[in-house]
DNA sequence: TCAAAAGTAGACCGACTTGTCTACCACGGA
DNA sequence: TCCGTGGTAGACAAGTCGGTCTACTTTTGA
């Protein structure tokens, strides 16, 4: 199956870097070095190749946020240590990840605006399992569900924040800023 | 100069919708009614009508944005009806724009990730413009001027953290929940 | 009134798009 | 040995891309 994977992280780094719609099928071919043929035994077109590419972002980020804050005891300082973990991402000082170009989901969404669109909802369903990441960790902190809650939430609104100031201004202190708001809300609780 | 508005008006709300590499010029001429010789008498190229578009767009959210928060007592109170602004785009009761898509800017940041690309400097500005106007109102709520930036910075990044929950997870009420930890961060002062 | 300016319609260019198809090759197991 | 599997290379189809060009018409202002 190596033909395959090869296709998807082809795929999913050319589309992150210059965007879907500017890549062309035969662009990945070449630089997977997979023939075209190849390409539709294992796809039935170019938009499930890009469903492929994010349920593989998709992977590949949570994994790796999940494993940055699992570092960290739960709770306050895991919540913390996504910010951290942001950082090291916005700054390319993560190996794992490629070189930060913005949040590919984000991204993803601006070019298929549809809600109902596979591609969208793909998109979706991460931030969701982020969200609940977060909620899982924000229980720790917080007396209750609902208290929990609105903190995910308003962590979750910071980094996606700072992730679009990081990409959009270039401002590449966007999740330190954040975190310093943030460790301001998760101790008075 | 009718017709040159007709085709940023046209090449805007295509772009915004679709994404930008999306649309192709003759569609834009063909929904403009214009014709081609048309287009490259007042644009150079494709991308010289793209950035006139980001321009048209940034004019228009930032005066949008500019009226409704000087509709209110400078300070506390505007950036408050900032969340309240936004909440009324995001669920489309906000007659004077398009069906909301996300930011344009984010969007178009999605597909020009490279910074120097003068489609994406143009996009920072934008965002710059609007870090400026809640800076502006932060003051007036802050007794010193690094507060105000940090205070600015904090909505700011809730705002977009808000537009990116809206847009890619379709939560409507994104702008509500934000609006709610920024009340609570604007008081303590 | 008349000429310049600005717009239209649409052919045309070369390159590129997604996707199909044919012909061939290399390897692994029966 | 022989066949099926999975791959390669590349032609091909039908259409679109950004952009140029010609020829014609409409508008505008002096």
């Amino acid at each position: 199956m190596g033909r395959k994977q090869d296709l998807v992280d082809t795929a999913l780094r050319l589309f992150y870097e210059h965007g879907i719609h500017a890549i062309g099928i035969n662009q990945v071919l070449q630089e997977a070095g997979v023939a075209k043929q190849t390409l539709y035994n294992h796809f039935e077109s170019k938009d499930s190749l890009v469903e492929a590419a994010v349920e593989h972002r998709d992977n590949l980020i949570f994994s790796w946020l999940e494993t940055r804050m699992n570092s960290r005891p739960a709770g306050e300082e895991a919540l913390l240590e996504m910010f951290d973990a942001v950082h090291d991402w916005f700054n390319n000082r993560e190996p794992a990840l490629p070189r930060f170009c913005g949040c590919f989901f984000i991204n993803a969404c601006g070019e298929y605006s549809d809600p109902e669109h596979p591609v969208h909802k793909r998109c979706a369903v991460h931030k969701a399992r982020v969200f609940e990441l977060l909620k899982m960790h924000a229980e720790k902190v917080c007396c209750s569900q609902a208290e929990a809650e609105q903190l995910a939430n308003a962590l979750f609104l910071l980094k996606e924040g700072a992730i679009v100031k990081a990409h959009v201004e270039g401002d590449l202190d966007a999740a330190l800023k954040a975190k310093a708001i943030a460790s301001g809300m998760i101790l008075p609780h």
